[in-house]
This record gives C-alpha cells, structure tokens and sequence, in this order.
RNA sequence: GUCCCCAUCGUCUAGAGGCCUAGGACACCGGGUUUUCAUCUCGGCAACAGGGGUUCGACUCCCCUUGGGGAUGCCA
C-alpha cells in the first residue's frame, strides 16, 4: 500500500507552499487508496513552539488533509534516534567531530537538551558519508537526478546538545512508518543524496521521491511574510473558503487540460504526480480572491450567513434578526472576496448610527443635497413600503420635480444610507433597511451636513 | 565559489515533433447589462529567454549561454 507523510517543522506559521506539498502529498495516496501520516518535525528545540504546533494542527485539519494514524512527534522518539546512530557508530559508518561553530549555527542552543549516552561534550557525530559511488535518484517529477560523490559532506547526525538532526530522524522516520512514497519541496532535493546513502547504511528500503516546486513571491524570492499573507491560518482566519484554498493551490503545479474547478472528489479521481510541474510558481492573491468570491457565490444564502456569523461576532454587530442578514446578503455578496472583508462591509446595515465621512464623498454638492434629502424623506414618509417598486418611483418622482437626473440625486441618497458610495441599488437598500431606518439615516445625514 | 533544479502571455498554465496563425484562466483595457459599485456578458491586449545543432519539419529532442531558484547549518 502506498503510504505518504507530511513532516511539517513547528518553527514558524504552516505556510501556504507547505500546505501545497501536504495537498499532494495526500492527493498522492489518497488517490491510489494509500495512506497519508502527519508527522511534527520538532527537533529543532530552540525554535519550535507548541503555538506553532497547534496552528499547524488545526490548519490541516481544517483544510481536511488528516493524518489516518495517530499524530508522530519525533522529540518523543530521541531513543530510537540514538539507538540507530549507535549503530552506525558501530558499523564505523559515523564518527565524533569537534564542535565548530559558525555564522548560521550560532543560534543553536548548545547547552545539553536531551542526555544520552552517545553524548560528548564539545563534540557532534557526522555520519560518514559513502563516497565510493554516485547517487542516482530517480524522482516522480524530475526523472533521474545524479549527484556526484565528490560533492557529498560528512553532515552532523547528532549535535552536541544531544538532539539528533533532521537528515537522520527523518530517514529513521520515514523507514519506521513504512513511507513508500516521500513528496516534499525541491528545496530538498540536495539533502537527498545524502539520506539515500543514509536508508542504505541504516539498511532500509530507500523509498520513492517527489520533489515538488517551490511557491515564490512576486520578486521570485522565497515566499515570506514580507510579501504578504502567507500563512494558511490567516487565510482561514479571513474566511478564504477550503474549497477555494485547495483549489487555488492544486491549479498551480499542477493542471488537468484547461479545467478551473475541481471539487475534492474530483481532484481524488484525476490526479496524477506525472502533471506537476517541475517549475517554481508565484504566489497570485489575484486568483485565489477571484476563486474564493467564486466559491462563496455559489453557495446559497442561508450557508453563507452561518459563514458570515462569527465574522460578524468579531465586530460585534450582534445579529438579533436572522432574516434581516439574509436580506442583506441576498442584496450581493460579491463585493468582496472573503468572509472577513465581506462582514466589515456589512456593519453599516446593523448600525443604529452611521458615521459620514465626506472624504469618501468628494463631490458632494451640500446645499443640492439637503433638498434632495428632504424631498426624498417626504416621499418615503408617505410611501408603504410595499415593495421596492414604490419606492423607486418615489426617487424618479423627486428627479422630476427637481429637475435632476438620477446620477445626480442618487449617491446622495446612497451615502445617507450607507455612508458609502459603492452599495446596492437605493429602492434594494431602503426596502430591506426598512421604513424606520430609512427615514432616520435620511434625517441623520440631513443634520450632518446642515452642521458642517 | 561548488553542486543541484528550473525556463511558454504580467501571473497560473495547456502543449508528448506536423493538430500552433501557440489554447484556457486570473489580472489589465474596452463594449453591453445594472439606478452607482460589484456581479454577469461580449471583445481586446499579451508569451515559446538567446544561440547553435538533430530533423523534411521544433514550443516540443540535444548542447551551450543567459536568467531565476535551491543546497552548501549543531534549521527543516
């Protein structure tokens, strides 16, 4: 059976290229009814943190790519790491080194973190690294890569603070949990041929590799935060669907003729590693909002608002009337891209009193507005409310007895009731606003300008 | 520096030697719909990095150059 793993390091914020590499990692096994194992890569004791650790967690499960075993942490299993050194410090495949220090390590904490007994102080072990022949890795997405023996270094397999490092945990890992199939970034790929030479000294099976491209930012740098969002909690956190998410980020490295959308079923049934790509892509927020409004205009109404409730918790707009959110959403939900954004341009409807800022309303003509204002509350004090048909006759009424044309009576209005100029059409808004509203956000702007 | 990887519109990509006058999507620009905006819809702009081969024929195969990325850690 096909068994896959994602080892993500608890060191930083999952990033959306790392959750990338676990979508296809799982896409990879589940697809061929394999198996997919998380594993938490923490040996790294100075930096990793369980805040890290948790967000991680419950981001993958989030997006839905769970682990179908029980959750491995490798700082639960130093004894197993110690015990395969021991053996290769045995089988004269490993020997001490005195410690050196340089630029890029120096932030290592080099106090004692685990005690055992291979430990020496001042001294790391290096793994001997074969240089009798080259290494040929044969990659699902590459082909055949071939490293040179001449270019292989004796890498430190455990530090001087008594941690085993990531080159060897992770070969024992992966030998332990029976991974067949090892999908991870090609930021990898020079590590692998010194870990193939480590499942050959250690005599496991070597398994097979995938090196998938890298996520970039728009200066083709490495994604980080200066580029923007990155993490996937964040994105999560907006309200950026997981069906927008995972299609986002199956689309790039990785495409099936000229087809947009996948559902989860459909990404199961499709996928194949041999369409990846082998070529680093750029991170494009352009595309992901446009599949996001995509995904969440599609939904129905009544979903939506469930979405939309705890966004609007966080700006504590307590929503009394179920039906009066549903009204408001079913007036365009796509204005915005994501839940978070959506729900902050929505507060104005539950707000008893708006606040008007004329600098979004630059070409207000103040002493026009007034009577326009005026004229409009007289014909909505006298209107039913019946529908919203009335209440766009009363508006073309007033256009005609002022001698106005809509353009120049309409923001006026819209801004009374919105305190925006970009909002759904005014006999849409002062329906569902209701009379009351209505007729108090006119009087409200009306006195707001006439104070100025 | 050394080693490794990569190279099609601004971006994600299709392309398996003739299907290519290089297709789709996002973005952008313009028209239409809309009581503004958004949506929707129609249309437009826009690419095979350069140079050598191989071949009747090259986006596609090979080599070189250039450019980008990664590794070269007691990070993973």
């Amino acid at each position: 059976m096909i068994k896959t793993r994602f080892a993500p390091s608890p060191t930083g914020w999952l990033h959306i290229g790392g959750v990338r590499t676990a979508l296809f990692s799982w896409l990879f096994a589940k697809s061929q009814n394999g198996e997919f194992l998380v594993r938490i890569d923490d040996t790294d004791t100075t930096r990793s943190t369980q805040q890290y650790c948790d967000a991680i967690i419950s981001a993958l499960n989030s997006l839905g790519l769970n682990s179908d075993q029980d959750l491995i942490y490798q700082s639960k299993r130093f004894d197993i790491y110690i015990d395969r050194i021991e053996s290769l410090l045995e089988k004269g495949l490993a020997y001490y080194d005195k410690v050196e220090i340089t630029d890029k390590t120096k932030d290592t904490n080099l106090e004692i973190q685990y005690d055992n007994r291979l430990n020496k102080p001042g001294n790391v072990i290096r793994f001997k690294n074969p240089r009798d022949k080259k290494i040929v890795l044969k990659d699902m997405v590459h082909n055949d890569i071939t490293f040179d023996p001449k270019t292989f270094h004796d890498v430190v397999i455990l530090r001087s603070n008594g941690i085993p490092t990531y080159n060897l945990t992770s070969v024992v890992d992966d030998a332990d949990m029976g991974i067949t199939h090892i999908i991870r970034g090609d930021d990898h790929l020079s590590n692998t041929a010194v870990q193939i030479n480590l499942f050959n000294s250690l005599d496991y099976e070597v398994p097979i590799f995938g090196h998938l491209p890298m996520i970039h930012g728009v200066d083709g740098k490495r994604l980080s935060k200066r580029h923007g969002a990155v993490d996937i909690n964040s994105f999560l956190d907006d309200g950026y669907l997981v069906e927008a998410l995972i299609n986002y980020l199956v689309k790039t490295g990785w495409s099936h003729g000229d087809d947009e959308f996948f559902t989860r079923n459909q990404l199961l049934d499709l996928f194949t590693i041999d369409k990846v790509t082998k070529s680093s892509a750029i991170f494009d927020y352009d595309k992901l909002n446009w599949l996001n409004q995509h995904y969440i205009k599609n939904k129905n109404i009544e979903d939506v608002a469930d979405m939309i409730l705890p966004y609007l918790e966080d700006l504590r707009v307590d929503v009394k009337d179920r039906v009066y959110l549903e009204k408001i959403l079913s007036l365009g939900i796509d204005r915005d891209y994501n839940l978070k954004d959506i729900a902050n341009g929505m507060t104005h409807y539950f707000k008893d009193e708006l606040t008007y800022d004329l600098t979004n309303f630059p070409k207000i003509n103040i002493d026009i507005s007034k009577k326009i204002l005026s004229n409009v509350s007289n014909k909505i004090k006298a209107n039913k409310f019946l529908d919203k048909e009335q209440i766009s006759m009363d508006i073309k009424q007033v256009c005609t007895d002022m001698s106005l044309k809509f353009k120049d009576i309409g923001p006026v209005v819209r801004f009374a009731l919105t305190a925006k100029l970009k909002a759904p059409s005014i006999d849409e808004l002062c329906f569902t606003l209701g009379k009351t509203k209505t007729l108090k956000r006119l009087e409200d702007f009306s006195t707001f300008i006439i104070n100025l």
